[in-house]
DNA sequence: GTCTATAACCTGATAGAC
DNA sequence: GTCTATCAGGTTATAGAC
């Protein structure tokens, strides 16, 4: 883990607009204020990046990745069974969502504003159509559309994180409180799918 | 249903801010564009509503009530089952949702975008804490958070809808086999709910 | 490579004619 | 009430000194 003290000044720059563009999205942020969050000066970003767009491109490439690639690895698996997959993919989006609890709601908002500028960017098709995870699903359950079932998985797992601003804006759950709550899915999302399986 | 053809100016206004304001959010819309949408001109949005600001205030608590009014009145119905109220939140949203795809990205996006804007102005803590279906949920099963079991349910009814732009860009399900497979969960979601209190 | 100053452009809002 | 033209301010991007 390289802290700014020996970061490049690309590299903080990067960094800077991770937490920018991931806090308020490409449309609200100002150049300025990656420039502010990063300790430089705006003329800074263009001398290494060319554009606002630029920087954004290589950060939301990267989120994209993080958000549908951490389970790509558990889906494609032959050695485990569909009950061990339902578990591992909700520690890991969990884990992973701890650390990076905005990341959601970036990725889907962004895609939402600028759907024609991925379509194709995204695995998230093979993931929820030709996994093995989803051929598992289809031989226990042929009778149900195995989309509802990775909905309700990837659901349990992401949605609270979805829900995040609006659970401590009300003061529903917040801070600690909240990390534990999701900590205690990671257990209980793997039962509980596999109720889902049986019903 | 009133059409465009006999709608006063401040409804076209309204009704384009809508489109405009929930297709890209407040930070990417620009003024131009709800006028352009409205097929009148920008002075009028100022005339009518003075600023951008105001205007957006209009819509966004129209949509907050939309979304997290959808099921108060079924959470506090004292005279239903826990069961049947299940059925009942995902019937409501699902039916609505269909007619509002965007409704619930828009909406979590400008909270997460401005936190503090909110806070009290939303009722979902007392849906999620003080409503008479989560005392139910607790009798049922009082060695569980209940917001565990709320957020199963609210996200297997709304989070399809949340990853709708990324389905449709990856062309996992598109257009009317998208509104087929949510519909279907209109009595799913009841079944696997009961699963869930079993599990 | 890094900075300050500024150009070029865009956006929300208004003035003023009709 | 509605429109065109325009202002004032902010934002991205660049020029040019160091």
């Amino acid at each position: 883990m390289k802290k700014d003290k020996d970061a490049s000044t690309e590299e903080k720059i990067i960094e800077a607009a991770r937490k920018v563009f991931t806090r308020k999205g490409y449309a609200a942020t100002r150049t300025r204020d990656i420039a502010q969050e990063s300790g430089l000066n705006l003329a800074l970003l263009n001398y290494y990046f060319r554009s606002k767009e630029k920087l954004f491109e290589i950060i939301m490439a990267e989120k994209v990745v993080q958000l549908f690639g951490t389970i790509a690895p558990i889906v494609n698996n032959m050695d485990t069974s569909l009950e061990k997959k339902a578990g591992d993919i909700a520690d890991a989006y969990i884990t992973m969502l701890v650390n990076n609890p905005g990341l959601p709601l970036f990725v889907l908002s962004e895609i939402r504003n600028n759907p024609q500028m991925f379509g194709d960017k995204i695995h998230a098709g093979k993931i929820l159509t030709e996994s093995y995870f989803v051929k598992q699903i289809q031989e226990r359950r042929p009778d149900i559309n195995p989309l509802h079932l990775m909905l309700n998985l990837l659901g349990m797992s992401i949605f609270p994180f979805i829900c995040q601003p609006v659970l401590e804006g009300a003061n529903v759950i917040t801070g600690r409180a909240f990390e534990s709550l999701v900590a205690e899915r990671k257990n209980l999302i793997g039962i509980w799918f596999n109720a889902l399986l049986e019903a």
